[in-house]
DNA sequence: TATGAATGAGCCTTCATTCAT
DNA sequence: AATGAATGAAGGCTCATTCAT
């Protein structure tokens, strides 16, 4: 994919119809991405499935990976929100936080499993475009604040570091475990909050 | 794709020169899959960089699900081949044999970026395959053995539940980071192996 | 196209406002037909740039070729005009006028090359339509007119056909051109008026 | 168009079959150019008249643009051949080489008239090739090296120059007449030879 | 057996034009 | 009258796979 390339929806809807519409589109997206896989994930299908004429579609996207990044920018946004609100909450412990966070995430991993799958397979096409660097960069960020108040010691590692390991090891966990049927994430939560929190010194 | 269908190659070469042919294909194959990601792998273009009439190359494999699944499996024997001697190596202390063990495997995923990277694209096509399956279940197996001898105390978790945890993490973690630009992986590595060794009581 | 369509435009705008826009689509029509050729030149681009609703463009122009036309018909009574009057200025000799015809004409395809050119193009598509061969029409007839005073002698050729072949010199001469990078028309246009002059005994 | 494309034909066909299939796509290419002109000239249709699946056309060619140049390069070898010929026949005088050059190319241009037109739309699309480039600029080199010969006088011309204007009065008027019925070329190639010639003092 | 050739099915995208508000 | 929305119909091109020699 070239860089600097649009990757936005084309336009807002602003009419009843309009709306509906692309609603539909994101429903039949999702659905089809759910159902199919990345492979079938193809704008014919998907307009198909919407009951919507291809070029309607061609009218709220611009092409077929900007359709895809929208999809991962509702459902990061929802995710998003719920966990970094958590991790924010200022009236907890940095653990009690942690956990939650890491409960919560898993929680959603899991129940946008077959979602999640499809976007971590289509995350070689996003991974190049700005939007969705932006998206990681600011998940990145809030974690990065969190833990530079969490951080009881450092075995050796900056906070930067600290901060990558620990992401990697709590979204890596979930990533690859979203792609099972994962049912012991409340328990796997748990162990890991701990791994990280006893060898962090996080309280 | 259907449940229980065949992924072996079609038959085995037994002439030199088919011998030959198939080695191309999957050198090939995998120069195109490095190159060129899932998108690119497609079966003329593998053919035509292996110099092999396409034709030909159906008659080696029923598919091209059926190549993917071989260069998963080579690429698998190799890595776990040499990942599960030091596992196993009983000259060791099991928390010298992990710490090689997690070196090893995150070494050999940094080497494999690419090709890991498309493979686990590929996931997605070969994961409801027996073979497949089975592939996984032996690596299962082996780490499962090497924990019940390690494991010093478990914080209320069951060999194969630590088994499954501990496993998820250094995959999930490769994995994630397989696909970037990972250049810490000797540090992480030791840093997972301490907050592993610790909290399961590995010595 | 059929024969006989009409492609007038659908009605007059007789309000301001309505005016302005069909002004409006004139405009971005002429900038995108320069800008991006025959192969860019598609309605709803057009109604865009514009600020005009397509559905708009609709009003004023029953289809594309419509609108086609109307931009060569403007064009060319800008030229004409110019040309024409050149060329039936009596208090000139007819070698001074025919001179000053090629030199004018050559400039303005010069001048208008890209809007020509894309012209020239869609000449297939107007063609066959009589608003625009009655153009071509009278610029036959005012020329005919024009020779008919001028010619001194005549190498075996009537009028009419006198008149093709110096259109045809003229004409095919500038309209190549116009496709170049066509700098030396000055020169050119003094050398085909000798030719012509010469050989025509024009005086 | 990007510089520097590829438009050569994918691969030669080797095999009888394909051969005639080839064929059949020229000719169909032919057949629907001349029918419908640029804007009929698609793939599809092509393939479909050909009696061809459209993917093989796509081992032959690499894109549309591909073919159209093959039918101007064929078209064009056969004309030049014989145009050229004509005009570095040494047992002739220039003058009579010149006007049987005129001759035969206006008489070809008259029969190749819809494909010519065609062609001559297509311009736009092969201009920027380095093929179409270098196929005009042998004629180019050709008709100047004919000149150096047979220039008697220049008016103030050098003989590149010279060689410009003549070619754009001969290949100008020729290519305006073929997009008429145009019946009086004997007679238009025999003024134009005696105004070039006697402008510039062939013999 | 191995190769040149062939193809059905499909995917992404555009565009002239019309409908509904 | 003007605008937002919608769409049928193509068009360029690719790919897994099979046929014919």
């Amino acid at each position: 994919m070239k860089q600097g390339k649009r990757i936005k929806p084309r336009k807002e809807p602003v009419q009843r119809r309009s709306i509906e519409l692309r609603k539909a589109i994101l429903q039949a997206a999702t659905y089809v991405l759910r159902k199919e896989g990345l492979l079938g994930f193809n704008t014919n299908r998907i307009a198909e499935r919407a009951g919507v004429n291809i070029a309607s579609f061609y009218q709220y996207y611009p092409d077929k990976e900007s359709l895809l990044f929208h999809l991962v920018e509702i459902e990061w946004n929802e995710t998003s929100k719920v966990i970094f609100e958590i991790l924010e909450d200022e009236s907890k412990t940095h653990r009690e936080r942690l956990s939650s966070f890491i409960e919560k995430f898993f929680e959603s991993e899991v129940q946008e499993r077959s979602l999640n799958e499809a976007i971590a397979g289509a995350g070689l096409l996003l991974e190049n475009t700005k939007e969705y660097q932006s998206l990681l960069a600011e998940a990145d960020r809030r974690f990065f604040r969190f833990l530079s108040g969490a951080l009881g010691k450092r075995p050796g590692l900056s906070i930067q570091s600290s901060s990558e390991l620990i992401q990697g090891l709590i979204f890596g966990f979930a990533e690859r475990g979203s792609r099972k049927d994962w049912k012991t994430f409340h328990e796997d939560a748990r162990h890991i909050e701990c791994m990280i929190c006893d060898y962090f010194g996080i309280e």
